[in-house]
RNA sequence: CGGGGCGUGGCGCAGUUCGGUAGCGCACCUGCUUUGGGAGCAGGGGGCCGCCGGUUCAAAUCCGGCCGCCCCGACCA
């Protein structure tokens, strides 16, 4: 067990604050719910950027950039958003020492910023679609921040869209959806359950929106990334408008989906363990960490220029590599060090492997004595890629194994509220509810709705709250 | 905002009941010896005891007020 880190299995939070300090990830700030993102958990944050950009940039989308400032009447001019954000708001009323004319709503999204410039700069049907994204920060003035979880000012990407049509645009989430299953399954490491939000729980202002939850050590759920078909309730509010093939006027339809540096959060309480935090090869900021273990009589000076090689060979490679060269401190407590951080793979260069032509390997996901294998030195170029790939599948088969051997059916609402206390997890229930029956749940179990997942069988049973038959199951969990 | 807990060097805590010059572990600095799973010894630096006020010869400790943080709940990417 890691010194300072709480055992997961006692109490998980505290485990995750204990990690995020032990990790270097990010510390807290003057201002409550504000988090300062320090350079390694920050360097997470790129990795994902870094990809899901890619991704966004594959499916046509462009980046712009919309500013942080909103007039408030903006939010005002859709309802349901501006009841769903009106209580999270923060609102500028002074600026250069004079109070404003209008108060300035710092951004909690951007719909409205954008819909008034789609408005000015869509006019014809060959403007669409419209596909951009923004990657910012935002604010959200929440009740109960959580490091990386929930806090106040958040980074994030929003994608936003406008489509000529309702079918091209419910396209365009779903893909997006897919976007973000894919990522978070090939490179988050991450399984996600993609499904549809019910009405109490979708995004306001949106016709529907679109989850992936992903399911944390501790059983509870995590909305991971979300995308929305928006219709055309901001184009209404904004009047974007275009002119079709036939000279007539018509609303966009439109799509946005995100997601944050919540991401962070998820991959540390999916994958942490007792030691720390385990990240995912492609997640991980560095990949390789060299330990060098100095030997007795005079093999030093050769370990270093071994370990130099290695490291220069990798890196030529692109593998993000590490040699820790710091002087004073025990190979041992490199180790520890790294293993705290979820670096996947140690290499340790000693007198022994010299003696034999090979280095010892440690997987941060096979940790402790057990895990190490040695392999030969002129191997390594062509192994480490190998490896890689391999803990980056192991570390997703294993976070399926978990999220499957903690999810449950259900037949009836007494059963799954004597289940839920006992074990946290996804329960797979018929469902033909609606916001009362939510509210009850919710109220009774502290658990809700959390999507209806897009893939069903197509069989029917009996809803667990009112009783009537139904095509629809869905996964009802604790979330964050 | 409700319920619970807590504010003492960077971190974790003791000391508060019963007032009397602020202590421990880790971390940090210097030196020597070490280095294959969080090294040892020696020396050293660092504290408006959350803030304001009161009681007292004397307050980390008692009294009053305020502020902040954490956990649980309502809210949520």
């Amino acid at each position: 067990m890691a010194r300072n880190i709480t055992n997961p299995e006692k109490d998980f939070a505290r485990w995750y604050q204990d990690v995020i300090r032990e990790a270097e990830l990010a510390d807290s700030a003057p201002v409550r719910g504000c988090m300062i993102i320090r350079p390694y958990g920050y360097a997470i944050w790129e990795r994902i950027k870094e990809d899901l950009d890619r991704r966004f940039k594959e499916t046509g989308h462009s980046n712009a950039y919309f500013p942080l400032f909103i007039p408030q009447s903006f939010i005002n001019k859709e309802a349901e958003h501006v009841e769903g954000f009106a209580p999270e708001l923060a609102v500028v009323t002074h600026g250069g020492g004079k109070e404003l004319d209008e108060p300035l709503v710092v951004r909690p999204t951007s719909e409205t910023i954008i819909n008034h410039m789609f408005s000015k700069w869509i006019n014809s049907y060959r403007d669409l679609p419209m596909l951009l994204n923004q990657w910012a920060n935002v604010v959200r003035w929440e009740m109960r921040p959580r490091a990386f979880l929930r806090t106040t000012e958040f980074l994030w990407q929003e994608g936003h869209t406008a489509h000529a049509t309702e079918e091209e645009a419910r396209t365009e989430a779903l893909r997006m959806l897919k976007v973000y299953t894919k990522f978070a399954e090939e490179v988050a490491a991450i399984p996600v359950i993609p499904g549809r939000k019910t009405e109490r729980e979708k995004f306001a202002g949106a016709v529907d929106s679109y989850t992936i939850e992903a399911m944390m050590g501790n059983g509870w759920a995590l909305q991971s990334g979300t995308s929305h078909y928006l219709g055309t309730n901001f184009a209404k509010a904004f009047n974007t408008v275009y002119l079709d093939g036939n000279n007539r006027q018509q609303y966009v339809h439109q799509t946005s989906w995100g997601v944050s540096t919540r991401l962070v959060g998820g991959v540390i309480m999916v994958h942490g363990d007792e030691n720390g935090l385990r990240l995912p090869p492609k997640l991980a900021p560095v990949q390789v960490v060299i330990v060098p273990i100095p030997g007795g009589n005079g093999e030093e000076s050769r370990i270093m220029e071994i370990s130099r090689r290695i490291r220069d060979e990798l890196l030529s490679m692109n593998v993000r590599t590490e040699l820790d060269l710091r002087e004073g401190v025990s190979p041992g407590f490199k180790f520890n060090h790294w293993e705290i951080r979820g670096v996947p793979v140690r290499m340790e260069i000693g007198p022994r492997d010299l003696e034999n032509g090979v280095v010892t390997l440690s997987p941060r996901n096979r940790p402790g004595r057990e895990g190490k294998s040695t392999i030969p030195i002129d191997s390594v170029a062509e192994k480490i890629p190998e490896i890689l790939q391999r803990i980056q599948r192991e570390m997703l088969r294993e976070a399926r194994e978990k999220m499957e051997s903690r999810t449950y059916e259900v037949k009836d609402f007494g059963e799954f509220k004597a289940s839920i206390a006992e074990k946290p997890g996804f329960y797979d229930a018929w469902w033909d509810g609606g916001p009362e029956e939510e509210a009850r749940l919710q109220e009774e179990t502290k658990a809700t709705v959390r999507c209806i997942p897009l893939e069903q069988s197509g069989e029917t049973g009996k809803c667990i709250m009112t009783g009537r038959k139904t095509n629809t199951k869905v996964i009802l969990a604790r979330a964050y």
